[in-house]
RNA sequence: GCGGGAGUGGUGUAACGGCAGCCACGCCAGACUUAGGAUCUGGUGCCUUCGGGCGUGCGGGUUCGAAUCCCGCCUCCCGCACCA
């Protein structure tokens, strides 16, 4: 072998030399315009600037696998490319650190969770460092750093004190609100204030009561996820679809508990509409979109028993057709409506078998609570239900219509109750069809149409009475005109409704921040909460000897929560002046979800050691802030998985617009590019027995598999350790090196798609490596070859083609293209330049800062070979010359009826008359030509040229 | 059920509406080698009577021209799902 080939042990030396030198330089630190981190920002002052975030890592302890680094490597290539392309680049990475793993672990060992998470953070970053990422190592922080989650807290105490303003559409702080109420120039919104009481009226205590009511951060007794079998509550997104949680598949309960809630409904509209002003894919938006869940329609009051009960419904044009009401188990009037015993002749059906309607309701109510999602799932759609004794008007028709509870509505949507419409809801259709309740069409079904409900479009019929008639109108012009009826009557009104609910923010659990709340611990007010000062932040969580919060048995749907920190009583009570002298307090013992930490790391970035401010406004309006009037600002390239789709996501841009309005930002989203990157997959085998075999040892002879000679069945699926086909970053830097596997990783797809693994393939990687390793570097004496001649054309026109199709790859995370691209470049060379004789040193150049982003290592030490002493990285990215771009001549198709029947050679610049002439000149196309018609002659110039015969 | 996306060689993929399959893996052959999981060179969609013919899930349409645009099917993937 000759004596410097490009060898992994050489690549391996390489890099880690590298990595030494850009650390000790500090190569990737990135200036901020202003404050600490300053320095050297005049080198930079005059570029635009570019802000690239990875959605950071949970550090587990299982490490990193190939799958992990894709989407790290899209922003490690782009961002480099972008600083050689002469942007002030930001390219940082943090950790995201509180969490259920950790603390199971804790629970598990006894080993402080900090512990563990502080070692699995050193271990990934020396993963991530052994890649040659470019993050600045001063900006790296950890949610669980006092420094950070100070931050955390202080933010919560913004949104605490903050509420929505609906004539304004934005949140502001809660003081105004005060000022407001005092004033008599706001009435408290509606609910908020005791029954038959003015503001005036109130108590300093019951004014507190209707002030907290309007805060963005509120306690709420409401029907929660309880899940007994992790001790904790937890959210609507946390709960999967058959009702268990994501964590651990616990079966959950809806259970009535005082929780801290976010009014993330409030930002509803401005979450969904400004969704059209991001680049984000439109998968992605439309996920979004339908978990926000927005729906048109009316609401319609109904009179029963001298209460109202008001219903939503997206199809106010079915009035007519309306035979009965529904409300959810848990509705508040539900007590009051409920009649004291059942009138003569209730169908047996609708009494559920008890003796009075208080009864069957309770045991209904009872029935629902108890009943996971699980449950009504397994039991398939089947309507179950009672009658409350009493039946409702039909505002419109004044018919009676019979007043049930069923668990087919649900509380927390609309308004918690429906109108039942079965000739044209299947729900209420099947319900009808159950309790032998009428069905009243009012919709013209096709005539072909067979039974049940019709839920299609068609002309009104049975609509009319004396008071509107709506027969023979379109759904559009009768929900119009019914809806303007409703307004008349004072029956109802159109409205906008939401599936997206208030965000549930506490959890029982130890690993997560404190909250900034305290208690008083008597008095009437012993149950309001109060924020910690600022000056008093951050809020430390304790020490504790158990880090688990009480679990109970899977099934124990009436446990209650019982949070570790409640059982740290030296921390929980605490003497503090709040300005009215010293008192006694107690601390609220629940933690913050895993999500708070994630909600605004993008802005901590800026400057993570700032201990005077959350973020410095320069560095965010520098960073951030709109570009011009109107743009929403944000990351320039946020990048990550997509199971953060609803989540993360839309969390974070609830907390950035609430920071937003109250004036600490001026970006309005916080990630205005976003991409999801691909999936990793790999293959696995599994024997005769059905038990999975190491991958790694698995070979195929002929079409089949074999592991040890005996016979396997090959799946696709996951990367994991139970499947036994898990490839690390480290085996492949240690079989090929960083670069290769770099380029590889890069090389198998564009950023956002998803493709197997298949180690054994990153050798075409590695061979392109050593070619472009050969074409700068003599192997036998390790010299440059790099000569001042000047390069032929042929290869003038390969360089310049190849700097346009990387610069097109790298801007559109086309990574493959842009490999593909100095793969036909670096073949050109090699043939063109065979070993012995010299490479123009402007072609070698090129060539290697073409390479830097995808393969750093590789690229800085060409680069110095090539005498160069400053950072690869910081060189700048070739630029095409248009004059290469174009051929004197070009190969023209020439097609007959659009087939294909020869080539000719033309000038580039040949006009559609002079490529025809020289088509006609060809001999074989004279031949299709002779005797025929010629019809049409299209020619394109510079393309082809298509004969078409008559 | 509703919504979104995708179907191209054995594999990953590439093609401003303009020559389908760039670049790789694999495979075949050759060179250099004591050897090769090294390196280099060439070949590799299918059929063929060697003229050519057929090919981008299936069927239609628009167009001089369709992998690409439109319509209808089929299959697969993802999300949501008793949301009134």
């Amino acid at each position: 072998m000759p004596p410097h080939r490009y060898t992994p042990a050489l690549a391996n030396e390489i890099e880690l030399a590298w990595q030494d030198r850009w650390e000790a330089e500090g190569t990737f630190h990135t200036p901020n315009p202003v404050g600490r981190l300053s320095e050297g920002f005049d080198r930079v002052a005059d570029r635009p600037k570019a802000f690239l975030m990875d959605m950071f890592p949970y550090p587990s302890g299982a490490g990193l696998h190939v799958g992990h680094p894709l989407g790290y490597l899209g922003t490690d290539v782009t961002s480099r490319f972008l600083r050689m392309d002469g942007h002030n680049v930001l390219h940082p990475m943090g950790y995201d650190a509180f969490g259920l793993p950790a603390e199971q672990f804790a629970v598990q060992t006894g080993q402080h969770p900090r512990v563990t998470t502080e070692a699995n953070i050193a271990a990934i970053s020396a993963q991530l460092r052994r890649l040659g990422v470019d993050h600045d190592p001063r900006r790296t922080f950890a949610t669980i750093d006092p420094g950070y989650y100070k931050w955390t807290q202080w933010i919560f105490r913004q949104i605490f004190e903050a509420w929505f303003d609906p004539e304004t559409d934005r949140a502001r702080p809660i003081s105004e609100l005060v000022t407001e109420l005092d004033a008599g120039t706001r009435e408290p919104a509606e609910g908020t204030l005791p029954e038959g009481r003015t503001w005036v009226q109130l108590s300093d205590v019951e004014r507190r009561r209707v002030v907290d009511a309007h805060r963005l951060a509120y306690l709420h007794q409401a029907p929660v996820n309880w899940c007994p079998g992790l001790g904790t509550v937890l959210s609507n997104e946390e709960v999967t679809p058959d009702g268990r949680s994501e964590r651990g598949n616990f079966p959950v309960f809806r259970r009535p508990l005082t929780q801290w809630m976010m009014r993330i409904t409030s930002y509803a509209e401005r979450l969904l509409t400004d969704l059209d002003r991001l680049d984000w894919s439109d998968s992605l938006k439309q996920m979004q979109r339908n978990w926000i869940g927005r729906s048109t329609g009316a609401r319609v009051r109904f009179p029963v028993s001298g209460e109202t009960v008001e219903v939503f419904t997206t199809r106010p044009d079915t009035l007519f057709g309306a035979t009965y009401l529904v409300l959810a188990p848990e509705h508040p009037l539900v007590g009051e409506l409920t009649a004291d015993r059942w009138p003569e002749g209730t169908d047996p059906r609708w009494a559920a078998g008890a003796d009075t309607p208080a009864e069957a309701v309770a045991a209904y109510q009872r029935q629902a609570s108890r009943r996971s999602e699980l449950d009504r799932q397994a039991e398939g759609r089947e309507k179950t239900g009672v009658w409350l004794g009493v039946t409702a008007r039909n505002p419109l028709t004044g018919a009676d219509l019979p007043v049930f509870i069923a668990d087919y509505v649900l509380t927390g949507y609309g308004t918690g109750a429906i109108m039942a419409v079965p000739g044209e809801d299947a729900r209420d259709w099947d319900f009808a069809s159950e309790f032998g309740l009428p069905v009243v069409r009012t919709v013209q079904p096709p005539a072909d149409f067979d039974g049940g409900a019709y839920t299609g479009t068609g002309p009104m019929i049975n609509s009319s009475n004396e008071q509107l008639s709506l027969d023979g109108l379109d759904k559009a012009a009768a929900i119009a005109k019914v809806t303007e009826w409703l307004v008349a009557t004072g029956a109802g009104e159109a409205t906008t409704t939401y599936k997206l609910r208030d965000w549930l923010f506490s959890r029982q659990r130890y690993w997560g921040e404190p909250f900034p709340v305290v208690y008083a611990t008597d008095g009437e007010d012993a149950d309001l909460p109060i924020a910690v000062p600022e000056s008093m932040l951050p809020v430390l969580l304790p020490d504790v000897d158990d880090y688990s919060p009480t679990t109970f048995a899977d099934d124990d749907a009436d446990s209650q929560p019982e949070p570790p920190l409640s059982r740290a009583t030296e921390w929980t009570t605490v003497e503090l002046d709040l300005g009215d002298g010293p008192r006694r307090y107690r601390r609220e013992t629940n933690t913050m979800p895993n999500w708070a930490g994630s909600c605004w790391y993008h802005l901590r970035y800026l400057d993570p050691g700032d201990d005077e401010r959350f973020v410095d406004p320069e560095l965010e309006a520098y960073w951030m802030g709109p570009r011009e009037p109107g743009d929403v600002g944000g990351v320039d390239l946020y990048v990550g998985g997509v199971e953060h789709a609803v989540l993360h996501l839309l969390y974070a841009r609830f907390w950035h617009k609430v920071l937003f309005d109250l004036g600490h930002v001026s970006s309005e989203e916080p990630f205005r590019r976003l991409v999801n990157q691909g999936y990793i997959s790999a293959f696995a085998y599994t024997d005769a027995r059905g038990f999975h075999v190491p991958a790694a040892e698995v070979v195929e002879e002929g079409g089949q598999f074999r592991y040890h000679g005996e016979l396997v069945t090959r799946e696709y699926g996951k990367m994991g350790k139970s499947l036994k086909n898990v490839v690390t970053p480290d085996e492949m830097i240690a079989m090929f090196g960083a670069d290769t596997f770099r380029v590889y990783e890069m090389s198998t797809g564009p950023l956002d798609q998803s493709r197997p693994w298949e180690t054994k393939a990153a050798v075409g990687s590695q061979r392109l490596l050593q070619r472009v390793w050969r074409v700068v570097v003599d192997e036998e004496s390790g010299a440059a070859r790099a000569a001042d001649v000047e390069p032929d054309d042929d290869t003038s026109r390969a360089l310049h083609r190849a700097i346009e199709a990387v610069r097109d790859g790298m801007t559109t995370l086309r990574f493959n293209i842009a490999i593909a691209r100095i793969t036909e470049l670096t073949n050109h060379l090699t043939s063109a330049c065979p070993p012995g004789t010299p490479v123009p040193r402007s072609v070698a150049e090129a060539l290697v800062l073409l390479v830097a982003p995808l393969a750093p290592h590789l690229a800085e030490e060409l680069w110095s070979r090539l005498g160069h002493t400053g950072s690869v990285a910081w060189a700048s990215f070739p630029v095409a010359d248009p004059q290469w771009l174009v051929d004197d001549t070009v190969e023209v198709a020439v097609q007959v009826n659009g087939k294909v029947r020869a080539q000719v050679a033309v000038p580039a610049d040949a006009d559609a008359a002079a490529l025809e002439a020289a088509a006609r000149a060809d001999e074989r196309i004279a031949g299709y030509l002779e005797g025929a018609t010629v019809r049409r002659v299209v020619a394109v110039p510079g393309r082809l040229v298509n004969f078409v015969l008559g």
